[in-house]
RNA sequence: GGACCGGUAGCUCAGCUGGAUAGAGCAGCUGCCUUCUAAGCAGCAGGUCAUUGGUUCGAAUCCAAUCCGGUUCACCA
């Protein structure tokens, strides 16, 4: 039990032996004390005045006094400081801690509770290599599974590839054309990157076709256009042309994109590109080669870049092999009398009830759309694992869908729809605004990766304190840095909010960064390599002496780190561990640093007496534990020397 | 227009199950390396917590309205 909740029980208790009222222990609020008062944790007796019926000054008074005296062993003393009870707990209480702690290799790990859960994370799309949006998405799905595990679930860490579809067609035609056969092999170029070369010719070339047919289009000349498109373009442009509509500067936008899309589909090599996709739904031979040929260079790459990251996947699902899925579910949800078929035949649901909106589930055609592919996938992934929950870390742009797809799964009873959670994070923003592929702003996820090792190598190098390392264990020490550096920056804002993700801050390697967390981590391994030979009898010994305030704050800080994960693990939120990791290290750093008279107050090494040293070895000890940790949660090493 | 999310220091963010004088980092300014790692420490300066009203002993936190920004409401994925 940690003492928050060992003080909740005590203040219950004594709340019920004083005033004759039953309180929640849980509900009992309970602050850690502001650093000008005496104490560790405050009470809030506020709202105990009501059966008290006292004043909030002679309330806290009696309960203080009722906690000293009930628990010897917890609470050492009170101050009352208004309707604020501030509680001095037994320094005894915090040498205890200590002792059983300083050497758990399973610090705050919680022992199995049998409940399965699926992350899903990544899923990318084949026709391009990884960006930065992607960074968050991969850190978080990756440090959230941690959080899991580490909180006792069973995690299945999941991806779900977008392997094909249109936009994979648009690569392999692009190839096709203008590749001249060349392969990752032939260009030394890493594979992810040539497809999404190919990608970019693709859109540089659909987008010289089409701008000939805007400008026709525009002089109401609308020879590119058919049957209902040619329907469709005559209106917009009309409607473009209006002065009333020319005058409302968000419609006339919304008309010039309806336009260039339409547009866009007039184009030779878009035709091409649809005909190559029904080509590989017919299962051609010749496309389905090329398409395995292709998707085999890009996810070499991806599996390089996974590495360099150290993200790894349980179960791999590809929507080539899901894409048909869900057309069961929507025939059932047919017969249950779930879903409504319109006359063109198409299948809907009709969510108005629920505030939403009618959505199609399958087309008139027969075939499927997203949100039935998705369905089918949902219980796919049950029928493999049985989960009690289903995480699906995806960008908050698709909180409409998810919306849609939980509510659908339980009007259709299946049984994973109750455990469905959509992990929805915001956009990763530029200091100019979002990455725009079209205006080539976006940050590519390798080049990144080079520039953070790159810095960290460079600052090592500075600081020149590791030229007698091996060449080999340098490198790995920049990649932890320079890696760590991202994780961190991309994980220590709160999964929900939008980000703005400064190139130069990234890099930065001071203040709230890992690299500060890092480098408190290898001060305490550098003590403890100058203390380790008499450092002995550590396991049995329990220091029984006074604590000097930085001691107790730290140990204090150290024992919060299962309530940290706890938190986590509610809010989804691994910044949650950032925050705390940060200010630990933060805590270390000036127990380490505070000198009076050019004398460290702290010092390990020329401790003031055996047993003082014995005590700040076991706290640096469990400190450098608990700090490499939550790190671990974040997917972060720390090193030994830095 | 409907729905959802956000607006806290010059910048990036904590704090939001209501509680003490709203906190970090960066940027700016002062100090501190004969000492267990200065990738550090100590300090200064910086705030109408978008606005207005309400609930309360007490509001950055809860409620309502307004303003600003974002996302979404596709037979795209």
């Amino acid at each position: 039990m940690s003492v928050v909740q060992s003080i909740r029980s005590a203040a219950a208790a004594a709340i019920k032996a004083l005033y004759e009222q039953t309180i929640p222990a849980k509900d009992i609020a309970i602050n850690t004390t502001k650093p000008e008062f005496e104490g560790e944790y405050t009470v809030l007796v506020f709202p105990f005045t009501k059966f008290s019926r006292l004043k909030p000054e002679e309330t806290a008074d009696q309960l203080g006094k009722y906690l000293v005296e009930h628990n010897p062993d917890l609470v050492a003393g009170y101050n009352v400081i208004k309707g604020f009870l501030n509680l001095q707990i037994c320094e005894q209480y915090w040498a205890q801690y200590l002792q059983q702690h300083f050497n758990n290799r399973n610090i705050g790990k919680k022992p199995s509770n049998g409940k399965k859960v699926m992350v899903e994370y990544s899923s990318p799309n084949t026709n391009k290599p990884l960006h930065l949006g992607h960074l968050r998405n991969n850190f978080l799905g990756y440090s959230i599974a941690e959080i899991l595990k580490a909180n006792g679930y069973d995690v299945i860490k999941a991806n779900l590839v977008n392997d094909r579809g249109i936009h994979i067609c648009k690569s392999m035609l692009a190839w096709q054309l203008f590749a001249h056969g060349d392969t990752p092999e032939s260009t030394g170029i890493k594979g992810d990157h040539l497809v999404g070369d190919y990608y970019v010719k693709f859109e540089t070339i659909l987008k010289e076709q089409t701008e000939p047919i805007i400008a026709r289009a525009l002089e109401n000349d609308f020879k590119d256009f058919q049957g209902t498109d040619l329907e469709r373009i005559e209106k917009l442009v009309t409607l473009f042309h209006k002065p009333e509509i020319k005058a409302d500067e968000e419609k006339h936008a919304k008309l010039n994109d309806e336009i260039k899309e339409l547009s866009r589909k007039q184009t030779e090599i878009m035709q091409q590109a649809q005909i190559m996709l029904q080509q590989w739904e017919a299962g051609n031979h010749e496309v389905r080669t090329l398409w395995s040929t292709m998707n085999g260079w890009v996810y070499k790459g991806f599996d390089e870049t996974y590495k360099r990251l150290g993200i790894d996947f349980d179960k791999m699902y590809y929507e080539s092999e899901t894409y048909l899925l869900g057309k069961d579910l929507v025939e059932e949800g047919l017969a249950k009398g779930v879903l409504f078929k319109k006359p063109d035949n198409s299948i809907w649901i009709d969510l108005t009830a629920d505030g939403l909106d009618e959505k199609l589930l399958l087309r008139g055609d027969g075939t499927s759309v997203y949100m039935t592919q998705d369905l089918g996938t949902a219980r796919l992934k049950y029928d493999d694992y049985q989960m009690e929950q289903s995480i699906y870390v995806v960008a908050d742009e698709q909180n409409y869908h998810f919306k849609v797809l939980q509510l659908i799964l339980k009007k259709l009873q299946e049984p994973c729809a109750d455990g469905i959670f959509h992990l929805s994070y915001g956009m990763v923003e530029l200091p100019h605004g979002r990455m725009k592929s079209r205006e080539g702003t976006v940050v590519d996820a390798d080049d990144l990766i080079d520039e953070t090792i790159t810095a960290a190598a460079e600052q090592t190098a500075n600081s020149g304190k590791l030229d007698d390392m091996p060449e080999e264990d340098l490198q790995t020490l920049h990649k932890m840095l320079g890696i760590g550096a991202m994780k961190f920056f991309l994980l220590r804002v709160d999964p929900k909010k939008r980000m703005v993700f400064d190139p130069k801050e990234s890099i930065e390697l001071h203040g709230f960064t890992s690299v500060f967390v890092q480098y408190a981590h290898a001060r305490i391994k550098s003590i403890l390599r100058e203390v380790a030979p008499n450092a002995d009898k550590l396991e049995g010994y329990c220091h029984k002496g006074s604590l000097l305030p930085l001691e107790k704050e730290l140990i204090l800080l150290n024992e919060q780190y299962d309530s940290v994960l706890e938190e986590a693990l509610k809010e989804m939120s691994p910044s949650v561990i950032a925050n705390y990791v940060f200010q630990l290290a933060q805590q270390f750093n000036s127990f380490y640093a505070e000198k009076v008279e050019g004398k460290y107050t702290y010092s390990v090494q020329d401790a003031e007496t055996p047993e003082k040293q014995k005590l700040r070895t076991q706290i640096v000890m469990l400190t450098a534990r608990t700090i490499a940790k939550s790190m671990k949660l974040l997917g972060i090493d720390v090193p030994e020397r830095m």
